[in-house]
RNA sequence: GCUGCUGUAGCUCAGUGGUAGAGCGCACCCUUGGUAAGGGUGAGGUCGAGAGUUCAAUUCUCUCUAGCAGCACCA
């Protein structure tokens, strides 16, 4: 017999075989109908799995939504591999996981790949499988007999994933009724049908590579989001709406602040009002560095190619790189664009070597270092094509940089001190939730193992020292994500629909110092080589300008916002007034409009809301007469409030200041 | 770069094998109206580019190009 413990405490014994369905069945008939699958030791099983050892037992019902989310969206991904096989015969299934709201599935198509048209019959064959309530039922296969299965049935994927499979793990397959199966560790529903077939949605289809490598063949893939009733669905579906009109690209044209063309593509145009959201940005950056101790630099944008080749760049970066002919071009028609014979130069895709440049100039002493060097350096970077997204993806950006020259034994420290500002500077702009993660070696890049062992175990002490290394800053190691010159520490935040995106960034880097010769002298008088730290905040003005919309929906805090005030009249009368209100406005240094047109009160209070103008001034008659002012606020639920010109002034400038100002 | 979808007026989008429409915006006129759209008139388009099929292509086919979603790559 075997002892089952229950959540309750109280324990039951069974006889080996019996099934966590056959507990919820003895226990009531209500939970049998209830359970989806059970907990045993903490691990999510069938619940038509028998137990086999002594065990704690809990049973998931929908009540324990994440645990029966992950089951249907699982079940959901097979239901779609069967539906599929089922309307396009040949097609070869794959791969299939549950994602963060939904699930998809990868598949070989048999001759072209799927399109949106296709999801709808789809869909349609999904719900035929739900409605038949078909058992799923596990199966342990010998690895042999498996892949020898995949074979005959023409799966070539799934005998090449069985092949190389870890040895030792058991091999499980699923049936669906008696006459689909698939591969897969499970667990699963007892049946198709305690789905609910209006809880889920096919969304999209897209390629993507055979175990996510490029050099491999492009599969189809179909995405879905997946619930556990109608209702769920419903809502997420809403929420995916709402997230839309939060998109920086739609809200820039909206508010008037920039564009991209196809002359272009990947630099943006940055309009009066977005400008001025940068300049605030720049301005509150240029004193958090200043109060750092940095030094503020410029350097060149063009520089020769034989500089790149030293660096590195033209070896391990060159096809991100602009390069440009150091050549006047002929204007003659048949004339080759290139002579052949033109020495090369690159736009520079970095600002680091050209640093290294400047720190070189003159000889360095131990009693210079840490030097820390800061530039707002525009950078141009070839992006793929298909990589490029509005302002969190462009081919023009200027980073927030900056290279710290250091001792080694300074490294920590300085790692530290950067993540205290950068921690400062991210609640400052509203960002008091994000992500670091240690990106380490790559395949392709510079220097010894022994180097990278050091360089990073350098950035988690450094992290550790800080405490910054637990689950709220979803500290994570990722494997062949490092810069080729150096691991880096990334700083990740989070677009209006999920997407997670790296802003800033440092990097422990004793490559490049190498490379371009940078030493210093140290207190022994020999000459000895600094470690570089590259660190940036924001990482690129670009994109963090972008994420700071998205979060904001576009209604900026006060002082980053491009138009602090509207002054509105509503008659004519009150113009010269308005004029008057709005220049003291702006000689508090308030950046403020007049709305002087020939519109009423209700179209201009309208059309401010919608550009996210946080302060409508209205004015009209009476506020005339009474040297007074009536502040709508924008978003606020409240009417107006009536005060005094002075105190609106005094009010406003007060609430402008940037928050290290205050 | 790869797969799929899309490209019609400044914006959002209808539409058609016989060279085009709406709403908003814009200009002008009327209106001076107290907190999310007052009324009228008017201007505005090589239907992304090129090639093909056709008597005829914005519409069908192909190529290119750009945008969108995803993949891969990256701040």
């Amino acid at each position: 017999m075997l002892s089952i413990t229950l959540p309750d405490g109280s324990v039951r014994e069974v006889a080996p075989g019996t099934t966590p369905a056959d507990i919820a069945a003895d226990i009531g008939p209500g939970l049998a109908k209830a359970a989806l699958a059970a907990k045993v030791d903490g691990e999510v099983r069938d619940i038509m799995r028998p137990l086999e050892s002594d065990a704690e037992l809990a049973l998931i019902t929908s009540r324990d939504e994440a645990d029966a989310l992950e089951l249907a969206r699982h079940d959901y991904a097979h239901i779609l591999a069967e539906a599929v096989q089922s309307v396009f015969p040949g097609t070869q299934i794959t791969f299939g996981p549950s994602t963060e709201d939904g699930f998809y599935y990868d598949f070989a198509p048999k001759d072209r790949p799927f399109t949106d048209e296709d999801l709808p019959l789809i869909e349609e064959e999904m719900r035929k499988i739900i409605a038949a309530d078909k058992p799923l039922r596990r199966e342990v296969w010998e690895r042999d007999d498996l892949i020898a299965r995949w074979e005959k049935d023409g799966e070539s994927f799934k005998a090449e994933w069985a092949a190389e499979l870890p040895e030792g793990e058991e091999l499980s397959v699923y049936w669906s009724g008696d006459d689909w199966m698939d591969m897969c560790r499970g667990p699963h529903l007892a049946s198709t049908g305690k789905l609910d077939p209006k809880a889920f949605k096919l969304l999209r289809v897209s390629g993507a590579y055979w175990r996510g490598d490029q050099r491999n063949p492009q599969l189809s893939r179909i995405y879905g989001t997946g619930w556990l009733n109608k209702k769920q669905l419903n809502a997420h579906l809403h929420m995916l709406e709402e997230a839309g009109k939060r998109d920086h690209r739609k809200l820039g044209q909206e508010m008037d602040l920039f564009h991209f063309q196809p002359e272009a593509q990947g630099s943006c145009f940055w309009h009066p009002k977005g400008y001025v959201i940068w300049q605030a940005l720049e301005q509150y950056m240029r004193r958090q560095i200043e109060a750092a101790e940095y030094d503020e630099v410029k350097t060149p944008q063009l520089m020769d190619a034989r500089q790149w080749e030293q660096s590195g760049h033209w070896g391990k970066y060159r096809e991100n790189m602009f390069v440009v002919p150091d050549e006047i071009p002929s204007s003659e028609e048949d004339a080759p664009v290139i002579s052949g014979t033109a020495d090369m130069m690159a736009l520079k895709p970095m600002n680091c070597p050209a640093h290294v440049l400047i720190f070189r100039q003159g000889i360095k002493s131990y009693r210079d270092l840490p030097l820390r060097l800061a530039e707002m350096g525009c950078c141009h970077r070839n992006e793929p094509h298909g990589a490029l997204h509005g302002l969190l993806r462009v081919r023009q950006m200027t980073q927030d940089d900056g290279h710290i020259f250091c001792r080694e034994d300074q490294l920590v420290d300085e790692v530290r001190r950067f993540c205290d500002l950068l921690d400062s500077v991210y609640k400052d702009l509203g960002f008091p939730d994000y992500k670091i993660k240690l990106a380490l070696r790559p395949e392709k890049r510079f220097g010894s193992d022994a180097m990278w062992d050091w360089a990073e175990q350098s950035l988690r002490d450094a992290v550790k020292a800080a405490g910054r290394d637990t689950e709220d800053y979803g500290w994570e190691e990722l494997p062949g994500e490092g810069a080729f010159y150096a691991p880096k520490l990334e700083f990740h935040l989070t677009d209006a629909i999920g997407r997670t995106w790296q802003v800033g960034t440092i990097q422990t880097d004793t490559v490049l110092p190498e490379r371009l010769d940078a030493s210093y002298v140290g207190e022994d008088g020999e000459r000895h080589r600094p470690v570089m730290l590259h660190r940036a905040i924001l990482g690129t003005f670009e994109r963090f300008i972008g994420i700071l919309i998205e979060s904001h929906a576009g209604k900026l805090p006060l002082w980053l916002a491009p138009v602090q005030a509207v002054v509105a009249t509503i008659v004519s009368d009150a113009d010269d007034y308005a004029l008057t209100v709005a220049g003291k406005l702006r000689d508090a240094g308030i950046r403020v409009e007049t709305d002087l047109r020939n519109e009423k009160i209700n179209y201009k209070v309208r059309e401010h809301s919608l550009t996210k103008v946080p302060n409508l001034l209205v004015v009209g008659k009476r506020e005339a007469e009474e040297g007074t002012i009536a502040l709508r606020r924008l978003g606020s639920d409240e009417h107006q409030k009536v005060m005094t010109l002075d105190e609106a002034v005094a009010m406003l400038s007060e609430e402008a200041t940037p928050p290290d100002m205050r």
